[in-house]
DNA sequence: TAGTCTACGGATAACCGTTATCCATAGTAA
DNA sequence: TTACTATGGATAACGGTTATCCGTAGACTA
């Protein structure tokens, strides 16, 4: 996994490739996105922006968001009963961990997802092109504190 | 899998042992779930149902499909980004197979489920409590079709 | 440096599926 | 018959996201 850094200096490149500008405001996005552990909401990204441009819209992390989401190197995990959440670090397809109490989101390690594909393609005749695996349940900080 | 018939009647004796009243617009609405394939969204079933009664509302759409998903007896599929989705076959969690062309939602039947879920879960401490698990791609018809 | 052009940011209205609210009434019980 | 309550129908409200509008910063040209 690369660090914060130079994730944030891929962003950053591949903006310039397609000749978007690299404003303040857009780089100050990419670097909370490059460094942002747990997959924030767009909400999120917005209360942390304004610590540094108080006069930021909701409107510009979400058009900056879809900007890197349509590069593909965002994904967004759509939730019809929540915000949307973030993942900057790995914009492929990969299982997420849901906390249920605090919300958090995690990138676990698995080494089953490709034969689960398979298996379902080869059951249904579907051709998979993409995925979305989400586990729910509760942390190991939430276990304990409940 | 049980018939259409018998999976109606399951559903009528939830609702009648939790002492809500079988009106006609809820027993018309209990054999659509029962009897639909695709997984419907609420406007299909709105649609559907209007046939029958045509003054029915969407609101009592809604509010059947959240009675039986409160007793358990139907899945939710909740999408950011389209209709809600809904199984009334099978409401326990499971593994759904989505075809990006025609929106149709099958259930195929895998094995390797619970594999993956013991995984993440000894991967990182979790409680794994639930899933939700899509498969995006394209249908055998729409392969063809395309 | 001045002028022109365009992408961009900010503000906010619009969107849309879902839910909440209100009221009339059908069904039930006494 | 009367009173009570759950239900259905109509529609307003909700909330996260997107579209729209406009002023402007920044880039390009000469």
């Amino acid at each position: 996994m690369p660090d914060n850094e130079s994730r944030f200096q891929q962003l950053a490149a591949r903006l310039k490739e397609h000749d978007y500008r690299l404003t303040p405001q857009r780089v100050a996005l990419l670097r909370l996105i490059a460094s942002s552990e747990g997959h924030p909401s767009a909400a999120h990204l917005y209360e942390q922006i304004k610590a540094q441009f108080p006069t930021t819209s909701l409107a510009t992390v979400y058009k900056t968001l879809n900007l890197l989401k349509d590069l593909g190197e965002v994904l967004e995990l759509g939730f019809s009963d929540d915000d949307n959440r973030y993942d900057g670090s790995r914009p492929d397809p990969h299982p997420h961990l849901i906390c249920m109490r605090c919300r958090k989101i995690l990138d676990p390690q698995v080494s089953l997802v490709d034969d689960l594909t398979q298996e379902v393609a080869e059951q249904t005749g579907f051709q998979v092109i993409s995925h979305r695996l989400d586990f729910y349940g509760l942390c190991p900080d939430c276990q304990q504190n409940q």
